[in-house]
DNA sequence: GGGGGGATTGTGACCGCTCACAAGATCCTG
DNA sequence: CAGGATCTTGTGAGCGGTCACAATCCCCCC
């Protein structure tokens, strides 16, 4: 009553295949880690054992021996947000056959919260991390964090220590003020994201550069949250000055809200006000006007970052990822020369 | 040399931190678990011994003999959409800090797909699947998923072995189709979602059935793939039709495109013809015109999802989940009566 | 002052798998 | 046909926890 009793109660285990098959317990298990060295005509006796059984191995237990839990950890702020999704997505679709990905959103990211994200998934026996997020605080926490897991942060430009893919982004600020410039804007504004975020910085420091490159005057930086919401917010301020007939904005969204308070306010776009975006999200070829935009390749971010993820499990001395990933412009009909 | 050799090459494990806090490793077991019943002064020992080795549980060796793993698996398609994406992170979100959610997104969400996803993480161990989808072919792999693992699908009503939650997307399109023909439309269009997604389907019914109580002629379908690329396309067919004056559309990605190419077409909007949509993304608000649509309330979604699933995972037996959760309408500014 | 009961701690088996090693079977070569 | 190399299979020892049970220990009360 002992030992038999094991009978239909459980789910079968690789001794009641062995059992089934006629063979020991590692002959099972070599058929099913596909060791050279097996007798085919065993080997089909115990898939034949397997498949009637309905073995299936018990991945903790084999965890226990191998030390590999084939499992990733991502951390991102808010998954809702376009670019956070896509990266997760191309992340998950790279990842899919070789590790299971597991996931953290957080709706802040401050210190705390990212590590302690990184302490759970360390507690889950996680094999490497990706953490999703530009914010400053989120990388300063990297920084120090305590374990010895992988770990690469995508989206921005970590300080070394950390490895990190990221976009170009100051690269893609330039080209997208260049441009206006080049249309006979006289300035543009900019309308950033939040200050903490690597990126939305970035991206200032680019439109400034390109800015003083062409010897044009700087107007003050006007910062919204990512949002329509912001967008618009700031917009409405923008508008009242008569001055400005070019915005950068930090990303498509906030373009909209800022396409909707011109328009509110009776300045054309883009007869009387340019608007450029920043990310080029699927929508934005059917904003009115359409947008015209710096492509950012989510996707190709994520899986680099799992490239460089995968790169640093092996080896712990991996070099770090190679340059960013250059934006590209997309032009539409948000922007035009400046009315005369 | 053996058994010393453990020194400061491996990670500690329980005997370590016994070995140094002077008692045995059920001791500390107990103190990991929270057992009544150890001396607290013990239990400082312990602790401090677990600091200073910065021991940490191994996750499987716990697994092993417990038979819980504290992970979820999510399986859905495209998350780089916003409503998927929001349900996600609602159910992650609200599972934070009980399991461990594991993601499998799919581009295409067939059969195979599905029950290849399921199969993935069954091999895991997970202890529950929440199914983001509406697609027919998706829910109905769901039916003979050859598990037992506990399994939820959110966003549609299932089949009934089947548990789900999901929004009352038929009355949704009821309420909006209702609300334009009070406002004086004889009839309203109906720009639905891929005839394949259950949401679709029952949008398309509440469409139908409030058409039909107001004894209005119901006008042929056309329907689109949830993009704003292709609400665009299916609006320039809409546009050339002089007689639409109120068009509904499943999703208000699709109801962006359908405004432009309205309004490229010189047909003004709400003037000349009405749109509504239906999600209510954040950027709703900033369309121009802002966006009059109903509202899907995915987080609540997803926590119900989670719910569910919980219930289901402690008890086999549970209850199916209580109503679907009724949609909002939000009046913004892109409907209008009709011009006379 | 001995006995009972609860609090506290320790012992050993076992979860299901892989690894190292050994043994038996098979086959080729001289 | 012996001898060794090679293929194939089996044996037993862990991996790092938890669980069931037993052993102590302390305290209180009759």
């Amino acid at each position: 009553m002992a030992v038999t009793d094991r009978g239909r109660s459980r789910p079968p285990v690789m001794t009641d295949v062995a059992q089934l098959a006629g063979v020991s317990h590692q002959t099972v298990s070599r058929v099913l880690n596909d060791h050279p060295n097996v007798r085919p005509q065993t080997r089909q006796l115990v898939l034949a054992a397997i498949s009637e059984l309905g073995y299936r191995p018990n991945a903790a237990a084999r965890t226990l021996v191998t030390r590999r839990t084939h499992t990733l950890g991502v951390i991102s702020f808010d998954t809702t947000l376009y670019g956070p999704a896509s990266m997760l997505y191309g992340i998950e679709r790279a990842a899919q056959d070789t590790y299971f990905v597991s996931i953290a959103s957080t709706p802040t990211l401050d210190r705390r919260s990212v590590l302690d994200s990184v302490e759970r998934f360390a507690g889950q026996g996680v094999e490497g991390i990706i953490v999703i997020t530009a914010q400053v605080s989120a990388v300063d926490a990297l920084t120090d964090c305590p374990t010895d897991i992988p770990l690469v942060a995508v989206g921005c430009r970590a300080t070394p220590p950390v490895h990190s893919v990221a976009v170009d982004n100051a690269e893609g600020a330039a080209l997208a003020t260049r441009y206006l410039l080049g249309l006979g804007h006289r300035t543009v504004h900019h309308l950033s994201g939040p200050p903490s975020w690597l990126d939305a910085e970035a991206r200032v420091e680019g439109w400034r550069e390109a800015l003083s490159g062409a010897g044009a005057a700087e107007p003050d930086l006007v910062s919204g949250d990512w949002s329509a919401a912001s967008g618009y917010e700031m917009g409405q301020q923008l508008a009242r000055d008569g001055s400005v007939t070019a915005v950068l904005c930090a990303n498509d969204h906030m373009a909209l809200g800022l396409v909707r308070a011109l328009s509110e306010q009776g300045r054309r776009v883009p007869e009387d006000v340019s608007v450029v975006g920043f990310d080029d999200i699927p929508e934005a070829a059917y904003f009115l006007p359409p947008l015209t935009t710096v492509r950012q390749d989510f996707g190709e971010l994520g899986r680099r970052a799992l490239d460089a993820l995968v790169g640093l499990i092996f080896d712990r001395d991996a070099a770090a990822p190679a340059d960013p990933v250059v934006p590209q412009f997309v032009v539409r009909s948000s922007a035009a020369p400046p009315a005369t």
